[in-house]
DNA sequence: TCCGAATATATGAAAATACGAATATGTTAG
DNA sequence: CTAACATATTCGTATTTTCATATATTCGGA
């Protein structure tokens, strides 16, 4: 269906929306996030946060996993490496926008808690 | 008027598209292109090229002058760090497509003469 | 020197297209 | 059944393309 790999038009289509971007730097710095959480951090509608990260799953460049109730988000690494490249410059100066997410995730309250898959 | 700084989302919005990537790619492979040579690389349009160049020019990822009846356009120098660092790693990894771009520019008659500024 | 043709590039405006938002409804786990 | 999440539909808006035309520069004469 869809193509192997992906191309630069492709990933930078995938970041070029607000949500999306948000989602993603969020994801990259934190590791792994749980939609719910993103939606906090980003203080948007769940549908708007789902049907963007199932946009970034679908191009490959996020993976997810389902934990209970929960499911969370990862970079994908299988990702090409340029494009782990990208991610982590574009991380590296993500601007002071990202921090006001940041610290809504770190002091909301009543974060899932964050079990291994073998825990389940 | 507009903003200082290249943030993410502009410069993610701005590769966002076939022609605009393809342009800012071959221009940065090439360091200084001018219209009538990303014309003839990707076939397409004058109007076409011109108006995505402006795009990229507007938010200062590109600069041009003009020499003579030409317009070159070059990598603004004065990107942010980070952004320098998702085009070349980008560039690094431009898939095979470019290559028949690449091609077609380097096999094309009468390239303008690239004189310098200051001989002109 | 001044004029007009030729070449290179830009731009205004309308049409075509893609994209995102909102709302409602589906689905899965517990 | 409820909480957490996903997807479908519809609709309005933004982006892209195209066409026609405008501007800029060079060059060849009268």
């Amino acid at each position: 269906m869809s193509e192997n790999t992906l191309d630069p038009l492709t990933l930078f289509k995938a970041l070029a929306d607000d949500t999306r971007l948000h989602c993603l730097l969020l994801i990259a710095a934190e590791g792994e996030l749980c939609v719910c959480e993103l939606i906090e951090a980003l203080q948007q509608a769940q549908p708007k946060i789902s049907r963007h990260l199932g946009q970034l799953k679908r191009v490959a460049v996020l993976l997810d996993r389902r934990q209970g109730q929960w499911v969370y988000y990862r970079l994908n690494p299988a990702m090409p490496e340029w494009a782990q490249s990208v991610i982590s410059s574009t991380l590296a100066n993500a601007p002071v926008s990202y921090a006001s997410a940041m610290r809504r995730l770190q002091t909301m309250g009543e974060r899932p808690t964050r079990a291994m898959a073998c825990c389940s």
